[in-house]
DNA sequence: CTGATCAGTAACCAGGTGGTTACCTGATGA
DNA sequence: TCATCAGGTAACCACCTGGTTACTGATCAG
Protein backbone atom coordinates (compact mmCIF):
# COMPACT_ATOMS: atom_id res chain seq x y z
CA UNK A 1 0.00 0.00 0.00
CA UNK A 2 1.36 3.65 -1.01
CA UNK A 3 1.54 6.01 1.81
CA UNK A 4 -1.56 8.20 -0.41
CA UNK A 5 -3.60 5.25 0.57
CA UNK A 6 -2.54 5.12 4.23
CA UNK A 7 -3.51 8.22 4.89
CA UNK A 8 -6.83 7.40 3.41
CA UNK A 9 -7.95 5.74 6.67
CA UNK A 10 -8.95 7.95 9.45
CA UNK A 11 -7.67 4.80 11.89
CA UNK A 12 -4.39 5.11 10.34
CA UNK A 13 -4.26 8.60 10.85
CA UNK A 14 -5.10 8.26 14.58
CA UNK A 15 -2.29 5.66 14.48
CA UNK A 16 0.63 8.06 12.80
CA UNK A 17 -0.82 11.26 15.60
CA UNK A 18 -0.06 8.69 18.12
CA UNK A 19 3.09 7.54 17.18
CA UNK A 20 4.20 11.00 16.15
CA UNK A 21 4.66 11.58 20.21
CA UNK A 22 6.48 8.67 20.93
CA UNK A 23 7.20 4.57 19.88
CA UNK A 24 4.49 2.58 21.32
CA UNK A 25 3.06 -1.00 21.97
CA UNK A 26 -0.20 -2.24 19.73
CA UNK A 27 -2.38 -2.57 22.86
CA UNK A 28 -1.43 0.95 24.14
CA UNK A 29 -2.43 2.42 20.50
CA UNK A 30 -5.52 -0.15 20.41
CA UNK A 31 -7.19 1.28 23.58
CA UNK A 32 -7.34 4.72 22.35
CA UNK A 33 -9.41 3.23 19.36
CA UNK A 34 -13.15 2.02 18.91
CA UNK A 35 -11.85 -0.98 17.06
CA UNK A 36 -10.01 -4.32 17.69
CA UNK A 37 -6.77 -5.27 18.14
CA UNK A 38 -6.45 -8.00 15.40
CA UNK A 39 -8.24 -4.16 13.19
CA UNK A 40 -5.16 -2.26 14.62
CA UNK A 41 -2.66 -4.80 13.82
CA UNK A 42 -3.63 -4.79 10.45
CA UNK A 43 -3.54 -1.04 10.03
CA UNK A 44 0.09 -1.27 11.66
CA UNK A 45 1.08 -3.44 9.06
CA UNK A 46 -0.62 -1.96 6.52
CA UNK A 47 1.78 1.91 7.50
CA UNK A 48 4.48 -0.74 7.85
CA UNK A 49 4.12 -1.69 4.45
CA UNK A 50 3.28 2.11 3.11
CA UNK A 51 6.83 3.00 4.99
CA UNK A 52 5.42 4.65 7.25
CA UNK A 53 5.98 2.81 10.22
CA UNK A 54 8.59 0.84 11.58
CA UNK A 55 8.65 -1.88 14.34
CA UNK A 56 10.94 -3.31 16.77
CA UNK A 57 10.47 -6.37 18.78
CA UNK A 58 11.26 -6.28 22.51
CA UNK A 59 10.66 -9.49 24.11
CA UNK A 60 6.55 -10.12 23.47
CA UNK A 61 5.82 -6.53 22.95
CA UNK A 62 6.54 -4.90 19.42
CA UNK A 63 7.01 -0.92 19.77
CA UNK A 64 5.88 0.43 16.45
CA UNK A 65 7.49 3.98 15.54
CA UNK A 66 6.64 6.34 13.03
CA UNK A 67 9.09 7.22 10.10
CA UNK A 68 8.92 10.81 8.57
CA UNK A 69 10.82 10.56 6.15
CA UNK A 70 8.28 8.26 4.09
CA UNK A 71 5.63 10.81 3.84
CA UNK A 72 7.90 12.65 1.25
CA UNK A 73 5.90 11.58 -1.51
CA UNK A 74 2.99 13.09 -0.49
CA UNK A 75 4.53 16.46 0.92
CA UNK A 76 6.19 16.52 -2.10
CA UNK A 77 2.92 15.90 -4.47
CA UNK A 78 0.68 18.16 -2.64
CA UNK A 79 3.06 20.75 -2.60
CA UNK A 80 3.32 20.35 -6.15
CA UNK A 81 0.17 21.22 -6.28
CA UNK A 82 -0.39 24.23 -4.12
CA UNK A 83 2.82 25.75 -5.03
CA UNK A 84 2.12 27.00 -8.77
CA UNK A 85 1.92 30.21 -9.61
CA UNK A 86 3.29 32.00 -6.84
CA UNK A 87 6.74 32.21 -6.74
CA UNK A 88 7.07 33.23 -3.28
CA UNK A 89 6.15 30.15 -1.96
CA UNK A 90 8.97 28.11 -3.27
CA UNK A 91 11.52 29.13 -1.25
CA UNK A 92 9.45 28.10 1.92
CA UNK A 93 8.22 24.54 0.81
CA UNK A 94 11.84 24.55 -0.33
CA UNK A 95 13.28 24.59 3.35
CA UNK A 96 10.64 22.28 4.37
CA UNK A 97 11.32 19.76 1.74
CA UNK A 98 14.87 20.07 2.91
CA UNK A 99 14.10 19.71 6.38
CA UNK A 100 11.94 16.09 5.68
CA UNK A 101 14.30 14.93 3.86
CA UNK A 102 17.25 15.62 6.78
CA UNK A 103 14.87 14.31 9.38
CA UNK A 104 14.90 11.36 7.75
CA UNK A 105 18.66 11.08 7.17
CA UNK A 106 20.07 12.26 10.19
CA UNK A 107 17.37 11.91 13.23
CA UNK A 108 15.73 8.38 12.63
CA UNK A 109 13.79 7.85 15.94
CA UNK A 110 15.74 10.04 18.37
CA UNK A 111 14.41 11.42 21.78
CA UNK A 112 10.92 12.29 21.00
CA UNK A 113 10.36 14.55 23.56
CA UNK A 114 6.64 15.98 23.35
CA UNK A 115 3.48 14.12 22.36
CA UNK A 116 0.39 16.57 21.51
CA UNK A 117 -0.19 13.29 19.27
CA UNK B 1 -15.60 11.68 0.74
CA UNK B 2 -12.76 14.05 2.17
CA UNK B 3 -9.79 15.17 0.71
CA UNK B 4 -7.05 12.04 2.00
CA UNK B 5 -9.07 9.24 0.93
CA UNK B 6 -9.62 11.57 -2.31
CA UNK B 7 -5.65 11.76 -3.23
CA UNK B 8 -5.65 7.85 -2.14
CA UNK B 9 -6.42 7.16 -6.01
CA UNK B 10 -3.47 7.23 -8.81
CA UNK B 11 -6.33 8.94 -11.03
CA UNK B 12 -7.42 11.27 -9.05
CA UNK B 13 -3.52 12.42 -8.80
CA UNK B 14 -2.78 12.29 -12.26
CA UNK B 15 -6.46 14.30 -12.44
CA UNK B 16 -5.22 17.37 -10.11
CA UNK B 17 -2.16 17.14 -11.49
CA UNK B 18 -3.67 18.24 -15.13
CA UNK B 19 -6.21 20.96 -13.40
CA UNK B 20 -2.80 22.60 -11.28
CA UNK B 21 -1.81 23.48 -14.95
CA UNK B 22 -5.34 25.10 -16.14
CA UNK B 23 -8.97 24.38 -15.63
CA UNK B 24 -10.10 21.43 -18.25
CA UNK B 25 -13.15 19.60 -19.52
CA UNK B 26 -13.39 16.51 -19.39
CA UNK B 27 -12.44 15.07 -22.41
CA UNK B 28 -9.31 16.64 -22.59
CA UNK B 29 -8.84 15.07 -18.56
CA UNK B 30 -10.17 11.62 -20.15
CA UNK B 31 -7.85 11.26 -22.99
CA UNK B 32 -4.43 11.32 -21.02
CA UNK B 33 -6.21 8.66 -18.99
CA UNK B 34 -6.16 5.03 -19.78
CA UNK B 35 -10.01 4.38 -18.36
CA UNK B 36 -13.28 5.68 -19.86
CA UNK B 37 -14.97 9.10 -19.87
CA UNK B 38 -17.62 8.04 -17.21
CA UNK B 39 -14.82 6.62 -14.75
CA UNK B 40 -12.95 10.11 -15.02
CA UNK B 41 -16.72 12.00 -14.60
CA UNK B 42 -17.06 9.81 -11.13
CA UNK B 43 -13.41 10.45 -10.13
CA UNK B 44 -14.21 14.24 -10.61
CA UNK B 45 -17.57 14.22 -8.91
CA UNK B 46 -15.82 12.94 -5.84
CA UNK B 47 -13.00 15.62 -6.59
CA UNK B 48 -15.68 18.00 -6.13
CA UNK B 49 -17.60 16.17 -3.10
CA UNK B 50 -13.72 16.43 -1.58
CA UNK B 51 -13.62 20.40 -1.96
CA UNK B 52 -10.56 19.77 -4.36
CA UNK B 53 -12.06 20.95 -8.23
CA UNK B 54 -14.92 23.54 -8.80
CA UNK B 55 -17.08 22.79 -12.40
CA UNK B 56 -18.16 25.83 -14.41
CA UNK B 57 -20.43 24.88 -16.86
CA UNK B 58 -19.96 26.66 -20.43
CA UNK B 59 -22.03 25.83 -23.14
CA UNK B 60 -22.67 21.96 -23.03
CA UNK B 61 -18.82 22.31 -21.57
CA UNK B 62 -18.04 21.94 -18.31
CA UNK B 63 -14.84 22.93 -16.88
CA UNK B 64 -13.27 21.35 -14.01
CA UNK B 65 -10.54 23.86 -12.05
CA UNK B 66 -8.39 22.67 -8.84
CA UNK B 67 -9.32 24.47 -5.68
CA UNK B 68 -6.13 24.77 -3.53
CA UNK B 69 -6.99 25.29 -0.53
CA UNK B 70 -9.24 21.94 -0.40
CA UNK B 71 -5.64 21.07 0.47
CA UNK B 72 -5.38 22.78 3.29
CA UNK B 73 -6.17 19.76 5.79
CA UNK B 74 -3.86 17.83 3.95
CA UNK B 75 -1.21 20.11 4.18
CA UNK B 76 -1.65 20.53 8.06
CA UNK B 77 -2.14 16.78 9.00
CA UNK B 78 0.97 15.86 7.24
CA UNK B 79 2.81 18.99 8.76
CA UNK B 80 1.86 18.00 12.20
CA UNK B 81 3.06 14.73 11.92
CA UNK B 82 6.31 16.04 10.13
CA UNK B 83 7.47 18.54 11.97
CA UNK B 84 7.78 17.78 16.10
CA UNK B 85 11.06 17.34 17.96
CA UNK B 86 12.59 19.67 15.48
CA UNK B 87 11.89 23.61 15.96
CA UNK B 88 13.96 24.60 13.30
CA UNK B 89 11.38 23.20 10.81
CA UNK B 90 8.06 25.18 12.14
CA UNK B 91 9.25 28.64 10.91
CA UNK B 92 9.11 27.06 7.54
CA UNK B 93 5.75 25.25 7.82
CA UNK B 94 4.58 28.19 9.29
CA UNK B 95 5.45 30.00 6.50
CA UNK B 96 3.92 27.82 4.01
CA UNK B 97 0.78 27.46 5.47
CA UNK B 98 -0.07 31.29 5.51
CA UNK B 99 1.33 31.13 2.17
CA UNK B 100 -1.35 28.23 1.34
CA UNK B 101 -4.29 30.29 3.20
CA UNK B 102 -3.29 32.93 1.49
CA UNK B 103 -3.20 31.32 -1.50
CA UNK B 104 -6.76 29.70 -1.13
CA UNK B 105 -8.35 33.72 -0.13
CA UNK B 106 -7.14 36.05 -2.65
CA UNK B 107 -6.44 34.40 -5.88
CA UNK B 108 -8.93 31.83 -6.65
CA UNK B 109 -8.53 31.27 -9.78
CA UNK B 110 -6.22 33.65 -11.20
CA UNK B 111 -3.75 33.69 -13.92
CA UNK B 112 -2.65 29.45 -14.42
CA UNK B 113 0.88 31.03 -16.04
CA UNK B 114 2.59 27.51 -16.73
CA UNK B 115 1.59 23.92 -16.26
CA UNK B 116 4.24 21.16 -15.82
CA UNK B 117 1.07 19.19 -14.46
C1' DC C 1 5.88 -25.18 35.25
C1' DT C 2 1.99 -22.55 34.37
C1' DG C 3 -1.18 -18.96 33.84
C1' DA C 4 -1.51 -14.43 31.93
C1' DT C 5 -0.36 -11.16 28.46
C1' DC C 6 1.25 -9.21 23.87
C1' DA C 7 0.42 -9.67 19.33
C1' DG C 8 0.14 -11.81 14.75
C1' DT C 9 -2.68 -14.89 11.53
C1' DA C 10 -6.76 -17.19 9.61
C1' DA C 11 -11.26 -17.31 8.08
C1' DC C 12 -15.05 -14.97 7.19
C1' DC C 13 -18.37 -11.17 6.00
C1' DA C 14 -20.51 -6.63 4.66
C1' DG C 15 -20.02 -2.77 2.20
C1' DG C 16 -17.55 0.47 -0.62
C1' DT C 17 -14.69 1.47 -4.93
C1' DG C 18 -13.41 1.59 -9.48
C1' DG C 19 -14.32 0.00 -13.68
C1' DT C 20 -17.42 -1.08 -17.62
C1' DT C 21 -21.40 -0.47 -21.18
C1' DA C 22 -25.68 1.60 -22.33
C1' DC C 23 -28.48 5.43 -22.28
C1' DC C 24 -30.13 10.24 -21.95
C1' DT C 25 -29.95 15.27 -22.11
C1' DG C 26 -28.54 19.53 -23.69
C1' DA C 27 -25.74 22.59 -26.62
C1' DT C 28 -23.58 23.35 -31.21
C1' DG C 29 -23.08 24.43 -35.86
C1' DA C 30 -23.46 23.13 -40.80
C1' DT D 1 -33.39 21.06 -38.50
C1' DC D 2 -30.67 17.52 -37.25
C1' DA D 3 -26.50 15.00 -36.79
C1' DT D 4 -22.87 15.51 -33.58
C1' DC D 5 -20.55 16.23 -29.50
C1' DA D 6 -19.90 16.97 -24.29
C1' DG D 7 -20.86 14.84 -20.37
C1' DG D 8 -23.78 13.10 -16.56
C1' DT D 9 -26.49 8.93 -14.81
C1' DA D 10 -27.88 4.08 -14.30
C1' DA D 11 -27.10 -0.58 -13.77
C1' DC D 12 -24.03 -3.87 -13.14
C1' DC D 13 -19.79 -6.42 -11.69
C1' DA D 14 -15.25 -7.81 -9.57
C1' DC D 15 -12.38 -6.81 -6.13
C1' DC D 16 -10.51 -4.63 -2.15
C1' DT D 17 -11.03 -2.92 2.52
C1' DG D 18 -12.07 -2.84 7.14
C1' DG D 19 -14.15 -5.08 10.54
C1' DT D 20 -15.11 -9.21 13.42
C1' DT D 21 -14.11 -13.70 16.23
C1' DA D 22 -11.22 -17.57 17.07
C1' DC D 23 -6.84 -19.45 17.33
C1' DT D 24 -1.80 -19.72 17.87
C1' DG D 25 2.69 -18.63 19.46
C1' DA D 26 5.98 -16.22 22.33
C1' DT D 27 7.40 -14.24 26.47
C1' DC D 28 7.02 -12.84 31.14
C1' DA D 29 5.98 -13.42 36.17
C1' DG D 30 4.96 -16.05 40.12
Amino acid sequence: MDPYAALADPVRRSLLRALAGRPQRVVDLADGLPISRPAVSKHLRLLAEAGLVTVEARGRERHYALVREGLAPVTAYVDSLVVRTQPLTEHALDALDTEVRRTGRERRQTTPTEETA
